[in-house]
DNA sequence: TACCAGGTAAAAA
DNA sequence: TTTTTACATGGT
């Protein structure tokens, strides 16, 4: 039995489950893990960008109690940014080519990591390596450790527990590099044992109180905090303007693909107002869409 | 083959 | 205090 949510508009559902794996196009299949064990949501857009609505199923080996399923709902909602108002960002910036790209782009909105302990994984995967190699190395992660759903002939992996992620050797044969192999383990330990309560950091009142708790452990600097904050939650207010990727999206639609300095990239950023995280985002998938 | 790719901590200077 | 280096993997 399908559950119909409602989104802010404008939401385009297919644009923004476009950049994931496990979108085929119609349906986005989140594994996700509940009380009761693995859970795959079934999601599909229904509805209009400036309508939209979201149709999702669950599917489970046991049956989920009630609360199992507001949470699972919950989840969700939280995970498709359904509550997002985009019309403020569209209406944040005078910048010619990001008034262009809101037009193309519509109703994207990022799609969030089911918690903040998955995007930092994420984050520090991706560290130095390019894009291509940090998401084979995510996917043996989640093959490895991560618990397997079968559905409709495919299998799915829910992202792994902090508890599972505590051997370095294993890490290591995933393809990290011993350091983050190390970074991983040591953050995983610590939240599995009670020590970092990752999730409450979404509390603060200030992103940069986020960037900096998140800079306080070992392996994380500014820019796979912000990285992890962009992915994990609501708040675009900051952005990695030294990244390679973006540096190289500000080049191609402000400067005619010329190599540019970090000062440059900075220079344009600034411009982007208290949404540039999003303002990045929208490049980013400018670019790989061949807009 | 060598170098680079959505960095960081630790060593060396 | 500032600069340099090691690091894993895959593409060019």
């Amino acid at each position: 039995m399908a559950v119909i949510l409602k989104a802010k508009p404008p939401f385009d559902f297919r644009l923004s489950a476009g950049i994931s794996r496990d979108f085929d196009g119609e349906e986005l299949r989140l594994p996700l893990r509940s009380e009761a064990g693995a859970v795959l949501v079934r999601i599909r857009g229904e509805g209009t960008v400036e309508e939209p609505e979201l149709s999702v199923e669950l599917e489970s080996k046991e049956a989920l109690s009630g609360t199992e399923r507001n949470w699972a709902i919950a989840t969700v909602s939280r995970m498709m940014n359904l509550d997002m108002n985009l019309r403020d960002f569209y209406e944040s910036t005078d910048d010619e080519v990001l008034l262009n790209l809101m037009v193309a782009l519509r109703g994207l909105k990022v799609i969030h990591t089911s918690s903040v302990f998955e995007a930092l994984v994420y984050a520090i995967t991706e560290q130095q390596i390019s894009l291509n190699v940090a998401m084979k190395i995510e996917q043996r992660i989640a093959e490895r450790f991560g618990e397997p759903i079968d559905f409709g002939g495919e299998r799915y992996h829910v992202f792994p527990e902090p508890e599972r992620l505590n051997s370095i050797e294993d890490l290591k044969r995933c393809g990290l590099s011993t350091r983050k192999a190390e970074y991983i383990r040591d953050i995983s330990t610590a939240v599995s044992e009670g020590r970092l309560e990752l999730e409450n950091i979404r509390d603060h009142e200030r992103t940069e109180e986020i960037i900096e708790d998140l800079c306080a452990l070992r392996g994380i600097g500014q820019w796979t905090a912000k990285m992890t904050v962009m992915r994990s939650m609501p708040r675009y207010d900051v952005l990695p303007a030294d990244d390679v990727g973006i540096r190289r999206c500000i080049s191609r639609y402000y400067f005619n693909g010329e190599r540019i300095s970090q000062q440059q990239a900075e220079e344009t950023a600034g411009r982007w107002g208290a949404y540039k995280g999003l303002a990045a985002y929208y490049l980013v998938r400018a670019t790989m869409l061949g807009l």
